[in-house]
DNA sequence: ACATTTGTTAACCATATGGTTAAACTATAC
DNA sequence: GTATAGTTTAACCATATGGTTAACAAATGT
C-alpha cells in the first residue's frame, strides 16, 4: 500500500517548516520559502499538510512536546525541592541552549493565539501539573527545610529565570553591552548561578 | 503654515496603531484594520507615515520610550542596591500592569528585527546602561551588605522576576490553572514577592 | 475674493500569497 | 506488461495587501 520515491518527504517539510516558523513566526513565514527550504515544490506542503494552519499546528505541538517533558521532571519526580531546583535550572538552561527559538517560539505564538495551549492542556494527558510540586513545597516549609514562600509564585520564579534571558536575548545582549561569545558565558554562568540565587533565597 | 480640519488625526491613527501593532504584531498586522481602527480613510495613513514600516517604528519607538525611562531609574539614582529592588520590581510591575502588552510587544518584535535595538542605543542617548549600577553592587558587596553576585547576572535576575510573567501569561496562566481573576491576584502579590525573593537571596 | 496649501476620499494598481488543478511520473500489485 | 495507487510538478486562480492617484474639500494667507 505505501509508496514512496522519497520516504522522507514529509519529514523534510517539518525540518524546513519548523525552521522558517520557528524564525518568522506564523504571521511572518510563507509557504513558498518552506517549499525552497525544503527543496520542493510548494503545492506538495498542501499534499502532506492541507494548509499552512495544519503544517503549523504540526510543528508548535512538536516544539511544546520538547518542553513539556522537562517541565514534568522538576514537577513530578521524587528529589526534594532543593535539588529539584539545582537539576532543573542547570538542564532546561542547557537544553535550551540546544534549542534557543523553542522559548520564543512557543511564547510568541501562545500569545498570538492562546486557544493553543489551552487545547493542549485539555487533549494532552501529560500536561504538566503543579499539585505534587506544591505539596512537596509546603511539606519542606513545614519541616523547616525552606523559608515560607507560594509554591506558585515559586514556580514562576523558577522558570521566568531559566526562560527569559532566552526570550529576550536581543534585549539583554544591548543592555549589558554583551556580544555573543559574552552573551554565551552568562548563559553557561547561569546553569549553576540561578540556582544558587534561588537557593539562597528559599534556603532556611 | 498649520492647517488642520481634524487637528488630531495623527494622534488617532498613533493610537489605533499601537493597538493593532501592540496586539498583532507588526506581520500580523493589517494597514486596512488600522485605518478601519482609527475611523479613517486608508490611504490617510500613507499620507501621515509614508509606509507600515515608519508608522510600525512610531509605535515602537513610543513603546521603547516608556520602558527604557524606568530601567535608567533604577540604573542610575541614588538610593542603595537593596532600596532600588523594592522601588524597582514594584514600580515596574505596577507599570506593566497597566501597559501589559508592551513588554510582549517590544521583544517580539526586537526578536524579528535586533537591528531596531541595536539602533536604539547608537542613537538615543539615554539609553539604560549599567555602569554605575555594577560599581554599586560592587561597592555593596565589598562592604558586606550583600553577598557577592556578579552585578550583569542580577541585574537579568531583576528583570526576568518582573517581566517574565507578562510576557508568557498564557503559558502562566495554563501552568497554574489560574483564571483572570487568579492571574491578576498572582501579580499583584509579586509587587511584593520579587523583592523579597531577590533581597532574601542576596543579603547578608 | 481667490489662490495656495493642507487634509480627505474613492477608486485603482501591482504584486504577493495561500491554495487548487490536471497532467506527468514512479513504484508496486497482479 | 499493464493497471493501480501514491507522489511530484508547472501552471493557474482568487483574494488580500501595501501603496498610489486624481479629484475634491477645507482652511489659510494676501
Amino acid at each position: 500500500m505505501t509508496k514512496k520515491k522519497n520516504e522522507n518527504t514529509e519529514g523534510q517539510i517539518l525540518e524546513a517548516a519548523k525552521n522558517v516558523f520557528q524564525q518568522k513566526g506564523m504571521d511572518g513565514s510563507r509557504m513558498q520559502e518552506i517549499a525552497n527550504e525544503a527543496g520542493i515544490n510548494k503545492a506538495m506542503l498542501h499534499y502532506y499538510f492541507r494548509s499552512k494552519q495544519i503544517l503549523f499546528e504540526a510543528v508548535f505541538k512538536n516544539a511544546f512536546s520538547l518542553l513539556a517533558p522537562q517541565l514534568n521532571k522538576i514537577l513530578n519526580d521524587d528529589s526534594s525541592v532543593i535539588e529539584k531546583v539545582r537539576n532543573f535550572t542547570s538542564n532546561y538552561i542547557t537544553f535550551i541552549s540546544k534549542h534557543p527559538y523553542i522559548p520564543t517560539f512557543v511564547i510568541q505564538e501562545i500569545n498570538r493565539n492562546p486557544a493553543f495551549i489551552i487545547n493542549m492542556k485539555e487533549n494532552n494527558s501529560s500536561f504538566p501539573n503543579l499539585d505534587k510540586f506544591k505539596k512537596q513545597v509546603d511539606f519542606d516549609i513545614e519541616k523547616g527545610i525552606i523559608k515560607p514562600i507560594n509554591a506558585e509564585q515559586l514556580f514562576i520564579n523558577i522558570i521566568s529565570l531559566s526562560i527569559f534571558p532566552f526570550v529576550a536575548r536581543p534585549l539583554i545582549k544591548a543592555l549589558t553591552d554583551a556580544d555573543d561569545a559574552r552573551f554565551k558565558q552568562i548563559i553557561k554562568d547561569r546553569k549553576t548561578e540561578v540556582a544558587d540565587f534561588i537557593i539562597n533565597s528559599i534556603k532556611v
